[in-house]
DNA sequence: TCGTATCGCAACTTCAAGTTGCGATACGAT
DNA sequence: ATCGTATCGCAACTTGAAGTTGCGATACGA
């Protein structure tokens, strides 16, 4: 942990009333929920004064934004171990097991419903996924490498086709989620891939 | 003449205030969208009071609820053309047209993201996915008896893959969705479907 | 130790949610 | 046609959270 000394102004105590500001509002969405989430409470959680927060951040909507995008800058290591099948199961089980913990479900909930309307959460919901995405890749191409996969295939479609019914389950239908459906979407994305349908 | 003399008290003129304050919802909600949806101006926009509207809704998210549950029990036709991939194109199609229309917009913001928390919108989109896909499912079983598809498959999976991926489009990435992306959906669907992976 | 940026605090405005009491009106039935 | 009742319009109200402002207090860096 390096103290950000970047800005010409070191903030001193501010970076510390920051974290402790991100860390509520998250508790708070997990104890309460989106809806139920006022800036007076987290300030309170995070033993600071509300003031302090709308000096900090423009609005209730800038911080929760702010707090999500943090939280989901943490890196997911790519798998790599030599099979396709093994790559793309520990993929998909990594998203079940990012979204069905009880703060993951909250995330998940104030993501893709909750604040999904304002933009700055829009638009860290779609830079997280491509940034995901891309950095995943790697595991189709190699795949194609090693003839696993037919060449052509497109590493983006195969990716999301993985994804799409995790997803689904979570958003739509509110499935039940564990490794079953993980497993089950590998076994439908290889034979997609392997019949040329990506 | 009389339709249903069932109830003690024939409602009267409720049934027009209703009708007139359903449609004010759905068309704030085009206009201005979720978050920016206020009694008040529901309302005014069917020509009745606010005390009006709270007599017969509990509250704002019941009215919303009942309004969109309305609006989303419309039938959809469930094609038979004789073939797989035509039945399966017409299903991603019409999923496609249903949420790309301006108000269709409307609807799946309010549905799937800005009231998604609320336990009556939660299940009322449930209910309405679970409609959808029971009355679907005749075409996946034509298309076993038919011989197209393998018998075994589960004609659910078949419908959720199918729905996943335009879903995905809709609520994650916010990639353009047209008719490509629902001819897409066919090709992976039967590829796995022929595969035996549902 | 001293200056400055940050924080705590309290009081305030604004806005929509939801409530209440009462008078007005339209409907259904006699 | 009239009459009783349920429903509606209206205005005034309470509540609660968002967001703002001014000032005094405090902690940090030099």
């Amino acid at each position: 942990m390096q103290p950000e000394q970047s800005p010409a102004r070191p903030v001193g105590r501010g970076a510390k009333v920051r974290a402790a500001v991100h860390a509520a509002t998250l508790a708070e969405l997990v104890d309460k929920g989106y809806a139920a989430l006022t800036v007076e409470n987290v300030a309170q959680r995070a033993g600071v004064h509300k003031t302090t927060v709308y000096r900090r951040w423009k609005d209730r909507e800038t911080l929760l934004a702010d707090a999500l995008a943090e939280h989901m800058a943490a890196d997911i290591p790519v798998p790599d171990t030599g099979a396709v099948e093994d790559d793309l199961r520990a993929l998909a089980r990594s998203i079940v097991q990012t979204f069905t913990s009880p703060s993951g479900r909250a995330v998940l909930a104030a993501m893709f419903t909750g604040a999904a309307h304002l933009p700055e959460i829009a638009a860290a919901r779609r830079r997280v996924f491509a940034d995901r995405l891309a950095r995943a890749e790697p595991v189709v191409t190699r795949a194609v490498e090693r003839g696993e996969l037919p060449r052509g295939v497109d590493p983006a479609e195969v990716l999301k086709t993985l994804a799409a019914p995790i997803y689904l389950r979570l958003l739509v239908t509110a499935d039940p989620v564990d490794e079953t459906t993980a497993d089950h979407a590998v076994r439908v994305t290889l034979a997609a891939a392997r019949a040329g349908a990506l």
